[in-house]
DNA sequence: TATGAATGAGAGTTCATTCAT
DNA sequence: AATGAATGAACTCTCATTCAT
């Protein structure tokens, strides 16, 4: 419709603009590091390079930039992505070994996670908001897979299994990962030494060989 | 209506030797149910019907108590354990599926359960604790694991995987219920209708199909 | 009239009668040591070898026991003293001289030294027992002062002096000996190797030239 | 009778650069008028007009607050007066006196009298003050007066004294005095009508007659 | 808008005091 | 009389939140 106007070039780098985002992001690295209750807003501020002050501008509490930064990293991310299995062409099992793959670059690698690490550590303290999460991200990422697992069954592709149970099959691997990156010294055997593809690789590969169809 | 009956003096209990496993008990529900820094000493204090003195009559401070609690739930169940696993006999197909239930058995259905995502949470806030529960718990966890998959490989029932991430086919599940019980609302597909047997029977069958040697 | 019962042996030293003597004798050393605040009524009990409930069946509260012990350490020692000075025959230098050791002998070298600190530290905190140590123990020291100076000038063996400011002239080093062996490190110049007895000549000595007639 | 009127809001002062001094003048008056462990750092606030928090802003514990009140209140008060009597030019014996007219005009009739109270009191549980103290006051005061005595030895205007004892000589007149004005009630015979400058005169006047060099 | 000094409710901890035994 | 487990008021210290500038 109207042309683009002139982009004015960006000075400094920190417009009035970024404050809210910046915010967010440094919220997200301390809620993620030390939790919600060892998380002072005073921390986050100066991370993100304002006061204290100016925090409580931008969000009425500190609960709020909680829900904000949940809100803000979980959103509408599966839309993308369901769209891009549906026109996926190729087998099921290929489609399990991209979504897994795919769930490394999108949440795994990246800031989101640590995400469902802190999602359960305070979905008590925050039931609206732990509600909010389930029905954003674990649901659809359910149903995401739900409709992978109908699609091999009917297709023959995978035997016939309890969908409602195996979903979970996909969720464990990719939800310890996500503890795992958080608080790596719990869980791995060898934390300075361990390949999050291995570990994605050897769960891929072994869901499906299970997954086959059984001989009578 | 009725006039108030006078209410007994309340009475001063006496229970030195019963005192300290009255305010682990209160204290395990109460961390595991809303975080370490969220529980109140006086509210742990509370729950086990005593005044907020009496808990530091026991306990010097919360952070101790924090320890005892994890210490208490954890130390001690794992060498039976190992022995029970150590004289099986059986194939290790049989061995792992044992496990399964014997984790659920003493662990996942009991008041144990939780303690995981206990330390998950607080692992960054208590590195010390968490180094406690690494050596007492993952590690001689995953050490029972790798010693029935590597038996397994041996005999040529399982086929010839990475032990080192093989690992995590087992703990995966059991940590992700381990979650789902403390905070099911998040990961469940139907919270009232979730039969945990199912669960891992679905895991270990899965599992253990995958183990299979493949041909080549 | 009656005669006297014979004296069961004294058995295992430790009588009842004994212990509000014991309590009062321990906690005249802690409050001494560690003042009225930091000391816990605990330690005391401790330290008389009874329970903290016993305490309180013999005083009725912490401020209770710090008046006994201070009323206990004061009682009517100057009576006694007082008739000394009555009879005494000798010099006014000599009564002096015999004051400063009989202070000695009677307060600074025994248990009772470190009231002095103590009152002046608790003073404030304790106008009642304040008014009592000094109605029972500094107007009467002054007023034995008081006499000693009056009958010297009287006698022409001293000097014509103010006598209300004079008594301080005794009084003082006295009181700097009673705070020395209370935190001998902050005011002695060399605390290993001090010497009660020279400090207290040297002040008699010097005290006593200084009163001395002087020529017009 | 009269209504009241709207008290104004409280005006939230912006002192920075006020706000540590204020503190710390209540606060010295409040250790030296009821001692540490009485003290509650809430009336420290409040005497300087402000919350509990905000001392917390400028002194990160209370242990820190009484370290800094004795710091500001000695600290550098010490230079200058030692230089004072290095240049000084007079009889030893002048000396004398004006080191106790000086104590009491730059010590004794400031906010710094007490002090010396102070930690008599709580030397025991402050050894590190003490320490301090006994390094940055009592020795380079004792130090000072032991200067003056050689010297008056020297030129044969003092009889031959041992130096170490004779310190206390002038110490122990201005330590009374230092307790008398912070528990006047205790040491002096009539509270309401004692002036300090006839104490000071009387002890100075008496001193420097017993040093007076004596006949064989 | 942005600041940061100031606030005060709330938490952990101590310890004089009570009271069932 | 004696005990010591239990209490709870009081204290220090923290930190989310407010507000004058």
């Amino acid at each position: 419709m109207s042309s683009i106007p002139p982009q004015p070039p960006v000075k400094r780098g920190r417009r009035k603009q970024a404050r809210p985002g910046e915010l967010l992001e440094a919220a997200l690295d301390l809620f993620v590091e030390k939790g919600y209750a060892a998380t002072r807003v005073e921390e986050v501020a100066a991370r993100a390079g304002v006061s204290k002050g100016t925090l409580f501008l931008y969000f009425p509490s500190k609960e709020e930039l909680f829900k904000a930064v949940v809100r803000e990293n979980i959103s509408g991310r599966f839309g993308e992505w369901e769209q891009t299995l549906a026109s996926f062409t190729g087998t099921c099992s290929e489609m399990i070994e991209y979504a897994f793959s795919a769930w490394w670059e999108r949440i795994g690698s990246t800031k989101a996670n640590g995400l469902g690490k802190l999602m359960v550590s305070e979905a008590n303290n925050f039931p609206e908001i732990a509600q909010f999460y389930r029905t954003e991200v674990v649901l659809p990422g359910q149903e995401l897979i739900r409709r992978i697992f109908r699609r091999g069954i009917e297709s023959g592709e995978f035997r016939d299994i309890d969908l409602e149970y195996a979903i979970y099959l996909v969720q464990a691997p990719l939800m310890q990962l996500d503890l795992m990156n958080s608080s790596r010294v719990i869980c791995v055997v060898n934390p300075d030494n361990f390949d999050p593809h291995k570990y994605l690789k050897m769960h891929a590969d072994n869901l499906l060989a299970g997954l086959r169809p059984r001989a009578a």
